[in-house]
RNA sequence: GCCGCGAUCGUCAAGUGGUCAUGACGCCGGGUUCUCAUCCCGGAAGCCGGGGUUCGACUCCCCGUCGCGGUACCA
């Protein structure tokens, strides 16, 4: 840097949750800043009374500390400013490079035939109240210095005269936002492309203003659904409290939304927070827009679930485990989690994934997967014999998984199949699935009782309905 | 409509005026394994189109096409 320290901000709005694109611009701003070690703001834009509420903007800020995201200074809230916006909108009246207009939006509309924009009506009508329009230069151009886009050029000519202050006096976001930066000294404007467009109209009221250190912009590209349109409320899974929910652990979150739209210098795409700190430049952002890919943040959530600490997996899958699980609550018991939890953790992609892992040791009977249950018992010729011949096995071996192992191995010797064909309607029987850890550790961790009391039942069953 | 941005496998990224165009996710096949998962090996899959510039363009320029964003007294 040139010796000005940079200053970036991140300025959402508190729509009650923070969006997958906020959080990647928070993100990107905080990376930048910690990088160059500048200053990190945060910002709340709550203008709108109906968002400037505590709950609202403890719940973004909530959100962001869970990412790791910190910020130097602020919650900044608009809504505390509106005394310097006003000003700044008297400043535009005096000079003349505001007046205000009293029509309406249909007035508007009517008059330009659908063609978007203000027709300038009320320039020189000389009104004293209304709405306060910016007066918009009618030649030349804005160039808008971008660092990942290059100079964006603007034609003065289409640009209205916007509305800068509304008729009950309340700021609109292209005045609070110019005041802002100015304010607060934002050398760095590092936020999503679809701001772009609004970015000559903040510029050109700056100058009004008298303002001439100018920030450099950065506009991310946007992130996108499968059909390739902005992210939204509407349609998409946008809140990030929404992939916690779902079992993502921050640090995975963090690091796939980094990956939207930047990259390492070298192929790495799991990489610590450190790392990309010292490695993150604004200017290496791509400009073309990104698909938010659910299964990649899958398969870097789950690199993620393995690489922890098993204590830490205990710990983590605990909210999973205790808040509206699938058995009743007091058969739950942590050791017995805890005994199966590596084995586990290695499985899951998601936390909200483990329950599910586990319930069959919980549960007085387990979940029965119907398919997986006729194919291994219902229809399976030696399905009987097999669960005999374990039950007979399983009463009095020595119960580790290590001797279960080998007495299911004689088993399937004796009737000449693999220990892989022989194990099924053991497993199917005792967890109700297909699939899941390893079935010796379950037995094991499950108990001799329990193990023998599923598989009579699942044998007895049998006999019953041929 | 107007203004603006964008374009490398299905997806996310790398890449150079001359490369067998790289990695990852996903997918397919194989190996390891008590299922699954992990791990390992292998495979299919891409430079939007047309003009230039150049000895040579995926790369630079222009046009087109397509996609997207904006076009509020929302932010």
């Amino acid at each position: 840097m040139t010796g000005v320290t940079v200053r970036v901000r991140f300025s959402p709005a508190p729509t009650g949750y923070l969006h997958v694109g906020g959080a990647r611009t928070a993100l990107f701003n905080w990376l930048y800043a910690r990088h160059v070690g500048g200053t990190f703001i945060l910002r709340i834009e709550d203008t709108d009374p109906a968002l400037s509420r505590d709950d609202l903007i403890d719940g973004i800020q909530r959100t962001m500390r869970w990412l790791g995201i910190d910020w130097d200074e602020g919650p900044i809230r608009q809504s505390r400013r509106s005394e310097e916006y006003r000003a700044a909108a008297e400043q535009l009246f005096r000079t003349g490079h505001a007046y205000f207009c009293d029509c309406t939006r249909e007035d508007v509309q009517a008059r330009t035939k659908g063609d978007a924009g203000y027709d300038g009506r009320c320039r020189e009508r000389g009104l004293t109240a209304g709405a306060l329009r910016f007066r918009s230069p009618d030649e030349g151009e804005t160039v808008v210095h971008d660092l990942i886009r290059g100079d964006v050029t603007f034609e003065h000519t289409a640009i209205e005269d916007f509305v800068v202050l509304r008729t009950d006096g309340s700021a609109v976001f292209l005045l609070a936002n110019a005041v802002d930066d100015m304010d607060m000294a934002v050398t760095h404007v590092i936020r999503g492309e679809d701001l772009l467009a609004a970015t000559p109209k903040v510029l050109l009221l700056r100058d009004a203003l008298g303002d001439t250190e100018m920030p450099v912009f950065a506009h991310l590209p946007l992130i996108v659904n499968e059909k390739r349109q902005k992210l939204s409320k509407r349609r998409d899974d946008v809140a990030v409290e929404e992939y916690r929910e779902r079992g993502y652990l921050p640090e995975a979150m963090r690091n796939y939304l980094a990956l939207l739209g930047w990259s390492p210098a070298d192929d790495r795409e799991i990489l610590p927070i450190e790392d990309m700190v010292a490695e993150f430049e604004i200017d290496d952002v791509k400009a073309s827009p990104a698909f938010f890919d659910l299964k990649k943040l899958d398969a870097i959530n789950a690199e993620y679930i393995r690489a922890l600490p098993v204590a830490t997996f205990v710990r983590e899958s605990l909210p999973w485990l205790e808040t509206d699980p699938p058995w009743p609550p007091e058969r739950f018991d942590l050791a017995t989690f805890e005994a199966v939890a590596p084995l586990v953790q290695e499985r899951a992609r998601t936390l909200a994934e483990v329950p599910g892992m586990v319930d069959f040791l919980f549960l007085e009977q387990p979940v029965v997967d119907q398919v997986a249950w006729d194919r291994a018992i219902t229809r399976n010729p030696t399905a009987p014999a097999l669960l005999a011949g374990a039950i007979a096995s399983y009463r009095d071996v020595h119960w580790d998984a290590a001797a279960l192992h080998g007495v299911t191995t004689e088993l399937a010797e004796r009737h000449d199949l693999k220990l892989a064909k022989a194990q099924a309607p053991i497993r199917v029987a005792v967890t109700g699935r297909s699939v899941g850890p390893p079935l010796f550790e379950s037995l094991h961790v499950l108990g001799r009782e329990r193990t023998l009391e599923r598989l009579r039942r699942a044998k007895d069953g049998l006999s019953f309905s041929s």
